[in-house]
RNA sequence: GGUCCUGUAGCCGAGUGGCUAGGCAAAGCUCUGCAAAAGCUUCUACAGCGGUUCGAAUCCGCUCGGGACCUCCA
């Protein structure tokens, strides 16, 4: 806890030393996902690396509160403020309630998450479960004179605000730049300016999601509902706002103005963002057409892919690069994960069998330190990585006796372990001949034995028919110097 | 057009003034009835051209590539 955090912060450019608000707690927040299709790989990648920080800041023992919200209502197709939300759209499209499109991709990313072995969030919002509280917000920024009223929808005066904060902070523009970069309004536009948004938007006949207002029926804005459930659950200020890059410009931009307009004070002091998940150089998005949903990949049942790769060799391949660097996706690169993971894990499984020695040959104390010097700086990962291979290489060694550890070498190496793969990285290993059943671990064991017997008397034919067999169950038998080895094939 | 980011060995990716990650692939070796694994060793790169410096992949300038945002997107 005593440790210097170094946070890379997107308002200021610059990786900052982390203070909390309040002394050992962290409040953080993250845009979650808009539940109107299925998560993919890219969406994936940003929860991924919120999972590390959320897991790296309870390893270090603050109590964390991670908020992170589902947008279930008020997404709209395009930013014309007009036409019905994405989840209307969508349901007609399947013939379902909005709501039923709701739960079954809500259902979907959970199971994705768990998939990915991400932890759930202390509170998970939703949009339409928090309708009163952004109406409360709207109101309050028409009161302090930001935002207006045309036809039953409300607008946010970005130009008036502009006067008194800079709107363009997060992206570091001013506002004669943005203007420059919209198009023309149509004449029949509510808005005032150009870069207004809107707060609550007016419900058509046919609009099948919407709730009173003060302002009549409708349903409210995108950005609103990040500002209004970040500050019921976190606070006016809080620590950390996290999303995606994409959502920089637009989405976080307004966030700001909305809490700034209410509040008169900066909601959040650290602002992060997570990079790009490419396919041959290009984001990785639904409107580019080239997104992998993760089902297809770790059954391998998509045109670009191989083979399927299991949800921690995916893990572990995003893992390997820094979450604020694009990751260029690709079977090769993919591959190559899924052994070097698979390598961590059979060193860590090393770990079990080595046999203590007087001496030692090793420092330990470096190898941590400079695990936590990896992710005090800015939850560098990858670096991460690279101690913990160097820890496995140590292991392999002792295995083949050329490194003498202690049996406080071995504990420390268990605990180093333990702590990073699987607490801060938050990785499982997935194929391995541990399993709750003893029934079928007795089996395994008398199965092995018997072989061991048949090999021991020459007779290969036997004991190579067994193999065989049990690997059409999907039970594969590896012969080791140490003994035969079995594990189950998923 | 505007605002930015980026170019690192066959591939993926860290590093941001001197100590030159890591993984995969490849080659060689060890182990080995076979198969499959596993282990060890080797391989030294920073787009190009200038500049600053005792010293640059790292800072500055120019040129050439690639990409993002400014329109819904994690």
């Amino acid at each position: 806890m005593q440790q210097k955090l170094l946070i890379y912060n997107t308002l200021t450019r610059s990786k900052e030393t982390f203070k909390p608000i309040h002394e050992g707690m962290v409040g953080m927040y993250v845009c979650g996902p808009t539940v109107y299709s299925d998560v993919h790989l890219g969406n994936s990648r940003t929860f991924i690396s919120f999972d590390l920080i959320f897991r790296y800041f309870l390893h270090l023992g603050y109590k964390v509160r991670y908020v992170r919200n589902i947008t279930d209502a008020g997404h709209l197709e395009g930013d014309r403020d007009e036409g019905d939300d994405k989840f209307a759209k969508k349901a007609k499209l399947e013939q379902l309630e909005p709501m039923e499109i709701v739960q079954k991709y809500t259902l979907g990313f959970h199971d994705v998450m768990r998939h990915f072995n991400t932890l759930p969030p202390s509170i998970e919002p939703t949009a339409t479960g928090h309708i009163c509280e952004q109406i409360e917000m709207i109101k309050n920024i028409i009161e302090k004179g930001f935002a207006y009223v045309k036809n039953g929808s409300v607008y946010f005066d970005v130009e008036k605000y502009n006067k008194e904060y800079p709107y363009g902070q997060l992206t570091n523009r001013k506002l004669d730049e943005l203007l420059e970069g919209t198009r023309e309004l149509g004449g029949q536009d509510e808005k005032k300016g150009r870069l207004d948004f809107a707060l609550w938007i007016v419900a058509k006949p046919e609009t099948l999601m919407k709730w009173p207002s003060p302002w009549g029926l409708g349903f409210p804005g995108w950005h609103i509902e990040c500002s209004a459930m970040s500050s019921k659950y976190l606070g006016e200020t809080f620590d950390i706002h996290g999303g995606g890059m994409d959502l920089q410009a637009t989405h976080h931009t307004n966030e700001i103005a909305q809490s700034q307009a209410c509040n008169h004070k900066a909601p959040v002091n650290y602002w992060m963002h997570t990079n790009m998940l490419t396919v041959n150089g290009v984001r990785m998005s639904k409107s580019a057409g080239n997104g992998f949903l993760p089902g297809e990949l770790f059954s391998g049942n998509h045109p670009l892919l191989e083979k399927g790769y299991s949800p921690m060799a995916v893990k572990f391949f995003m893992l390997q690069s820094h979450y604020r660097s694009t990751l260029d996706f690709s079977n090769e690169a993919l591959q190559a994960s899924e052994k070097g993971f698979a390598k961590l894990i059979t060193s860590i499984n090393t770990l079990e069998k080595l046999k203590p020695s007087s001496t030692s040959g090793i420092s330990l104390n470096e190898i941590e330190k400079a695990c936590y010097e990896a992710m005090n700086d800015d939850f560098n990962s990858p670096i991460l990585i690279a101690n913990l291979f160097e820890a496995a290489s140590i292991i392999n060694s002792a295995n083949d006796g050329k490194t003498a550890l202690t049996e406080n070498d071995i504990n420390g190496l268990k605990k180093l372990m333990n702590n990073f793969v699987f607490d801060v990285l938050g990785l499982k290993s997935e194929n391995s001949s541990i399993t709750t059943d003893k029934a079928l671990n007795g089996v395994m064991e008398m199965i092995l034995d018997i072989r061991k017997d048949i090999k021991s008397k020459k007779d290969f034919a036997a004991s190579d028919k067994l193999r065989d067999d049990l690997s059409k169950i999907n039970i594969l038998i590896k012969d080791t110097k140490d003994g035969a080895i079995w594990t189950i094939q998923e």
